[in-house]
DNA sequence: GTGATACGTTGCCAATGTCAACAAATCATG
DNA sequence: CATGATTTGTTGACATTGGCAACGTATCAC
């Protein structure tokens, strides 16, 4: 509950104008005016702020057909970049971002073991630190990250990440003293979601439901109204522990007969005789679509009268849009679209599963990265102002990333001195 | 993805106002500077704004034990009223609520039957039109509807309403013609929800899920972030239909082995020995809670677990802070609240139950007039100043109603004209 | 080249919240 | 009862911002 003032005005004018032609690309100016209903001198006004920040670049307009002067075409700028990290059990993904949306770096630095989130950290810092040197001309918002696990909203603690093993983790006041950058930490799925939503299947949608299918299980990430759903802590977006049969089978919480239970990769995996280790999403898929096994095409209808289930009885408590089924998800509702569709239908009502879509994931291997710079252009995109005094004033920590994380024990007093 | 000008400051910090002052009871112009962070002198015009429209109310200081000059306390004005309208099988409830909070009256008017629209709205438009009679010194910012059934929310189209055998009714439309008054409706559940969130025991809450048993089945409202979540059409809250157990038991859609299939009244009431027509929710708790028949306590322990199958599933995906329930729900939690709670334990990852309440609805028979008249209140909430200039000039169209029902049938091609 | 069209640019204006100075109302103290 | 401290309402000057209208400019069609 929060008065406005001048300053907000300008703030959220300066915000949406930014978002615009972010997550919607290259606009012109006269296309902005009719976006935000605001006038013409204002859009110019704004943009040479953006501009001025360096946060936009105004080119010379496109040929177009049209009688009129030209409108000058407003673009994100190349040069701001937001760092994005994934850990995973075998491997720490770091890309590089730029706020026109275009990737331009993925690293992938293979562990041999599991890493400790100290590791993690460590190894992160080294690779930002890397970077950092090379894209020196670069300005970088910050890092964010998509975790694999229970991410706790307020702090960023990493609660529970059963994959990596940590419990309690502060990566991200970590990460943070270690690079000397912001750093936002958010479930992976959530993740997912919110850049399927701005960037693949989900474009301009408002309420959608987004379900991964991983080799450890099944996650998921909710857009509710525009905006992505948290929960109370963040914690919002466990479709896999949704109790879809009477079995005895557990997931990898314990729980018993849930979605993550009972549809997994592995037992795909399995009747279709593959190695998991050898095969991806696209290469099961095909697997599946290409074989006439019946043995196979049983075990499909069963994973999918389960995810049904678990489904329907998200369409009818949260009445979405459409539902993005991404990694081994997607491969199964490939396999058989109209099954998994007629068994929802079969288990809603009728009104509420009228208008909803179940589509594949359309990022690939650029979604958590995607995801997770989005992440850390979040802050830029609220107050474009005021956080771009900051962006340029970083010192280049890098180097020191080692010694910093062994010194710092950020909100820990677990940790011995 | 609107820009704002300057208009919409002036409209958006009269709407915080407004909205503290009726969500939150009287409250001193001192407070409202700090609530708001505006500037004393700028809360000052606002609130003689909003006093000169009627719409709030200056009252002489509470004397207070503090030194420094008092301040004057701003209560919402009782002057201003909302109608809130709930259709039954067997009755149609009006009530009149203020802008204050107060309910004025509730008038409960049996039908012999369950009311075609048509009939409702003749009904509620001459309950209407006696009420504008006697209460001519009061501006009627509009009615709300709490309709038993799925709304279309982008025009009010009652989609299904099984309870009263309605299938895409334009009541809303109808019942505008009927009164000349602005009418919204919405589903029962999701006005229970807010109204819970707004005055009962979701106060300050943000993400709360509010599940109310009734006598032919189990709906329910979800706030997610603050906000009451529609879904894309507004039919999101079914939790009904959520699946629960293998068993063939179909529910009131006909989906087999849901919550409302499982979880019943009636099944209660009959191991109770009682008959529905004679019990309401309060005495149903009471015979609960002093029986001490082993089939009772089976049937109860039977009814919890499966409730909790279906609130374990909701907050893994929604990490709500609260769960309220409704109706003979709350009857059934109070009998053995422990193992329900368990119950939900066991099927949710830890973090994510770690903070959720589990408790009963706090508004009893007042809570749809309640949420029904904070639908119909929210349009003037949302922009004071546009709104206040409607309610004074509207005529009291009252005695012309049923003439104006057989006249119009808006949005209805298939009615004969 | 001329007109039509669409858009950027410029200077002026109105609306609004902030601020500082002052006035008012209360309590505590003697 | 007078005085001071404290808190808050009130008032008028002020800065910021977006809207607006007039004008300039760049394109297309003929």
């Amino acid at each position: 509950m929060q008065g406005n003032n001048h300053d907000d005005v300008r703030r959220h004018n300066l915000s949406i104008i930014l978002r615009l032609v972010h997550r919607g690309g290259a606009t012109s100016r006269a296309q902005l005016t009719r976006l935000t209903g605001l006038n013409r001198s204002t859009i110019g006004a704004l943009v040479a702020e953006l501009a001025e920040h360096g946060l936009v670049e105004e080119r010379t307009p496109d040929p177009t057909k049209l009688a009129g002067r030209p409108s000058p075409i407003v673009a994100a700028s190349g040069q701001v970049v937001a760092i994005a990290v994934n850990p995973e059990i075998d491997a720490i993904t770091v890309g590089v971002v730029a706020l026109s949306g275009e990737v331009y770096r993925t690293i992938r630095r293979a562990t041999a073991t599991s890493p400790t989130a100290t590791e993690a950290v460590q190894l992160t810092a080294s690779i930002v630190a890397d970077l950092r040197r090379e894209m020196s001309e670069y300005s970088i918002v910050g890092i964010g990250v998509a975790m694999p696990g229970l991410v706790r909203a307020s702090d960023g603690l990493v609660r529970h990440a059963p994959h990596l093993g940590w419990v309690d983790e502060p990566f991200c006041d970590l990460l943070a003293a270690a690079t000397g950058l912001p750093v936002v930490v958010a479930n992976d799925a959530s993740l997912g979601a919110s850049a399927e939503r701005y960037f693949g299947a989900g474009q301009g949608m408002t309420d959608l439901i987004y379900l991964n299918g991983g080799s450890s299980g099944i996650g998921g990430g909710l857009i509710v109204g525009g905006v992505v759903a948290g929960g109370r802590a963040g914690y919002a977006g466990e479709f896999g522990h949704t109790r879809v049969s009477s079995s005895s089978r557990t997931d990898s919480a314990g729980i018993a007969g849930t979605l993550e239970a009972e549809v997994t990769r592995d037992a795909l995996l399995e009747v279709l005789g593959l190695r998991g280790s050898e095969t991806d999403a696209d290469a099961l898929e095909r697997a599946l679509l290409a074989s006439d096994s019946p043995i196979v095409h049983a075990e499909v209808a069963r994973q999918l009268d389960f995810l049904a289930v678990a489904l329907a009885s998200a369409v009818n408590v949260l009445n979405p849009q459409l539902i993005v089924l991404g990694g081994f998800l997607a491969a199964l509702h490939a396999a058989d679209p109209d099954r998994l569709s007629r068994a929802v239908a079969a288990r809603t009502l009728g009104a509420a599963f009228d208008e909803v879509q179940i589509a594949p994931a359309l990022l690939g291997s650029n979604l958590l990265t995607v995801g997770a710079a989005e992440l850390a252009f979040e802050a830029l995109l609220l107050d474009p102002q005021e956080i771009v005094g900051n962006i340029a004033a970083q010192p280049v920590l890098g180097v020191r990333a080692a010694e910093l994380v062994a010194a710092t024990n950020l909100h820990d007093p677990h940790l011995p001195d």
